[in-house]
DNA sequence: ATAATTCCTGACTAATTCAGTCAGGAATTA
DNA sequence: TAATTCCTGACTGAATTAGTCAGGAATTAT
């Protein structure tokens, strides 16, 4: 059981949105560099979570991307499974015909596994880690070190 | 995020093991037909789990594997820890220095999942479903229907 | 003893997924 | 109209997954 960086970026990228959200829209560019994620990777990500509704782009110069809905009411489940398909760990996908018809021997434990790690992950939402004292302390660190924010005329909505 | 059939196959086997324990050691091959797994596969992930210390492997006919301790203490989270590597979701492996020294934005948050799901895992001990009945009735429809342990003499120990 | 059984080991392979690149088009703003 | 930024799709190398194959080592039954 593994998270692949596939959906530790989404949740890292939107975070950085997350966390700079009065600062209007967040391009990609800052993000890949800021994160150290690949432009090209991150655009693949943002496709995805475009279609799953939890960003909207905005073109043009001054764009990039924003939350499509607050902060805390985008969990950490909803990201990850845009990107990464399923946190599903039955082999059925819940029906219960994994083995011949019947259900395999572990088809209860996977079920029951599946239902609180979702439920776990559901509660998290973004807004638990934007204001956190150590964590606002991070971001200035880091906005700092790449000059974030400095020629910014027009900010927010 | 995703449980891979390695550490799924891994549990189920298990299950297998600790649901027949009483019937003395199971073979590869047993499991192999009954669970649908490939033999040769199966013994790549039992070397694995008897180099953890989870299961001993008794050759020779009559042979098989067996619990290496009671079922009521080995976990979900040991298993797939010993087929699957790690539960561990942090980009640095917990050193908290995942970003040019610094702990990145998402490492408290990757860092407490782990520690939860670990947790969760972890409680998850094999015995829990050795004795539901609803299980034992998957069982001994399996048992049934590949003519397991009809002649067996000298079982247990 | 020897044959059968079963674990045990290591090398090999096909398919898939991951992570990333590249090239270019579409919308918006200055 | 030029710059910026999102947006799309095709492509690629590397890693992992899932599985095969061939054979050896220990044990038991005959």
């Amino acid at each position: 059981m593994r998270l692949s960086t596939k959906g530790r970026y989404a949740v890292t990228a939107m975070m950085d949105i997350a966390l700079h959200e009065k600062q209007g829209p967040i391009t990609l560019a800052e993000i890949s560099q800021c994160q150290g994620i690949s432009l090209s990777y991150l655009e693949q990500l943002f496709a995805k979570l475009r279609k799953q509704g939890l960003v909207k782009g905005v073109r043009g110069p001054g764009g990039g991307y924003r939350l499509a809905r607050p902060s805390d009411q985008i969990s950490v489940a909803d990201i990850i499974q845009s990107v990464d398909e399923k946190l599903d760990m039955t082999k059925c996908g819940g029906k219960g015909n994994c083995s011949k018809g019947e259900k395999c021997l572990t088809h209860q434990l996977w079920f029951e596994l599946s239902c609180k790690l979702y439920k776990f992950l559901n509660e998290i939402k973004l807004d638990q880690y934007v204001n956190r004292p150590e964590i606002n302390e991070l971001v200035m660190k880091q906005d700092a070190q790449y000059g974030r924010f400095l020629n910014r005329s027009h900010a927010a909505a």
